[in-house]
DNA sequence: GTGAAAGCGCTAACAG
DNA sequence: CTGTTAGCGCTTTCAC
């Protein structure tokens, strides 16, 4: 217990209260030997300053809050969030930050994080989760001051701050590749059209069709989530229509559609060949290396934390949005391996091109 | 922002400030036309008591921390993990508090963590899980006086609270149903042996043998951790053992283990059958239904919630210590359902006994 | 049942 | 460079 208070250091160290308070906050105006003789005795003693009296005081908490809506909260589980949140933890650790970690599972539980953390002022700031297109969670905490980031690019996103990949072009080299690598048929698993990467994930897949002018054909296109379940379904639908080669919008989407397709006895990638969205370093599935696109998740939850912590610091008079790179990788799922070096050639080059 | 204060809402219901502040607080020395008054303009105003203020003045502040040590928050992204931190956060709305979460990355980290959880009096309690046997985290913790429960045995259970599953006997169970079913050179490979939860089931392992008086043939004992691919190293090597049955200690393992066994040409169960462990929901493989054993993952973070919040409100006088029920769950990858029906009555028998 | 008053432990002007 | 002095907004005796 911090028994010990401002006063009592002040008294022990001989000098008087606001003395050790500037030596804590490390405040220029304090002479060296004064400052030496403060920092011993806190650091015999122990001593660690209040949190609540602090924040009372100074109207600043170092607390920022994290929040995943309802429709993300129930797929929590998706290696994403995890690692996602491990970048955001750590960047907090870093900067000597506490988070708060909120999960909406219901409207209600929505509605009430909403209003504690809004109102009852103990949090610097709020890191959001985009969630589903026509969510109101974003929409009522902009209303407020509070300092905002949102992880994904917002469906309206005129002036929120966010950290985001851009999923359009991601897809779009993912879809890029398979085209280069000389497969026709090319089909795609999505993810929810109802979030905005599900729609960009999809529009990339169009637009490197319609650059090379490969007409679209919908029966091609499977909807789905992100889940492996998802993509296992799809996949099944999919097949009728003998696609040469597939992206699909998620890493576990892959998963599942590949379960799919080694089920109906076909072979990966001679038969189908696959290129997934994610590269979750815990779904290395030792029996096949997918070719993916790697998304810096972990550091996406970093950079969120530094934006929010800039929008702390310098106000929110200008919008912050960053796009992080995302990278191709091949491995064995396209095929590009056991192609002839020719086409390897045109294929590696796409490896280093980031959006 | 909470310009708002208990002054203001004094003033505009024509009270003192205490009144607002028993209003707010639910005392019972209230008369009921004053808090029927009171709570109106409460409620036009939208005011908010501020939480710093609160805390401060009341020596409570209704939140909780929630550590990963580094030894675990390196896994994270196992499903069990956000499953868990998901009960957790649902019971914390529940009960009106904030979760705070702490993820340690490196030792340093958990030593800021420690320093900045026990020092600066901003949480009510702790929820720490329990790490590797060895971790000092547990033990720096217990030193001080803040209420802590633990997930997961810790190794010297000498008097902290903490809320697990009987490993050993869950295990124990899903060993016996192999036993049942009549297949011999039963395998089983481990999860990490220097935490209790991997001592445990790998000690539940051994007892089933014993019990039903089979020598334990150490050769048919593959180490790994909990991930994918330690299943499918794992099971490689297992696999020169010729193995008829394997006990995997995680959904995970058994998921690699039975990629490295398709792999080899063999089908499951016929060639060998499967035990896992943890019954994700989100693990849901749609090629293969995994037998395994259910842990309640979910309702475990709300059970630790609860026995914290008890902690709290009643002090650490006894120790608590949670034992929740795991059940056996029946699918394809035992080989049960493919089995008679004399020897599926007795199979059977198993699916309800709980720990 | 209600109000007055004294802090909770700290920060941040303001003097000096 | 240092000390004094007000609060930050709430809870909580203690009188009445």
């Amino acid at each position: 217990m911090s028994r010990l208070t401002l006063e009592d250091i002040a008294k022990k160290a001989g000098v008087s209260r606001s003395t050790v308070s500037r030596v804590v906050n490390n405040h220029p105006n304090v002479s060296e030997d004064v400052r030496q003789r403060v920092q011993r005795v806190i650091k015999d003693t122990g001593y660690r300053p209040n949190a609540a009296a602090r924040t009372l005081a100074s109207q600043r908490s170092r607390m920022i809050g994290l929040i995943y809506p309802k429709t993300v909260s129930s797929v929590f589980a998706d290696p994403y969030y995890p690692r996602l949140t491990q970048g955001i933890a750590s960047a907090c650790n870093q900067n000597n930050f506490t988070l708060n970690l909120f999960l909406a599972n219901t409207i209600d539980e929505e509605e009430k994080i909403i209003s504690r953390v809004l109102h009852t002022g103990f949090l610097d700031g709020l890191l959001v989760e985009a969630g589903q297109i026509g969510d109101q969670m974003i929409h009522k905490l902009t209303q407020s001051e509070i300092p905002l980031v949102v992880m994904g690019r917002p469906y309206n996103a005129s002036g929120v701050n966010y950290v985001d990949i851009d999923n359009v072009n991601a897809a779009r080299k993912a879809v890029n590749h398979l085209i280069c690598l000389g497969y026709d048929r090319i089909g795609t698993i999505t993810g929810p059209v109802d979030f905005t990467v599900g729609i960009d994930r999809l529009e990339g897949y169009r637009r490197a069709l319609i650059e090379n002018e490969i007409e679209i054909d919908e029966s091609l296109i499977a909807y789905g989530k992100f889940a492996e379940e998802d993509g296992y379904h799809a996949m099944k639908i999919l097949l009728l229509q003998k696609p040469r080669a597939v992206f699909a919008a998620s890493d576990l989407i892959a998963l599942g559609a590949m379960g799919a397709v080694k089920e109906a006895g076909l072979r990966i990638p001679e038969d189908i060949a696959f290129v997934g969205f994610d590269d979750h370093p815990q779904l290395k599935n030792p029996g096949l290396e997918l070719t993916t696109i790697r998304q810096p998740v972990r550091r996406m939850g970093i950079r969120l934390v530094e934006t929010l912590l800039d929008v702390i610091e310098n106000g929110p008079a200008v919008a912050r949005s960053v796009i992080m790179e995302t990278q191709l990788i091949v491995r064995e799922s396209c095929g590009a391996k056991q192609m002839k070096a020719s086409i390897l050639g045109s294929a590696s080059n796409s490896v280093d091109v980031t959006t």
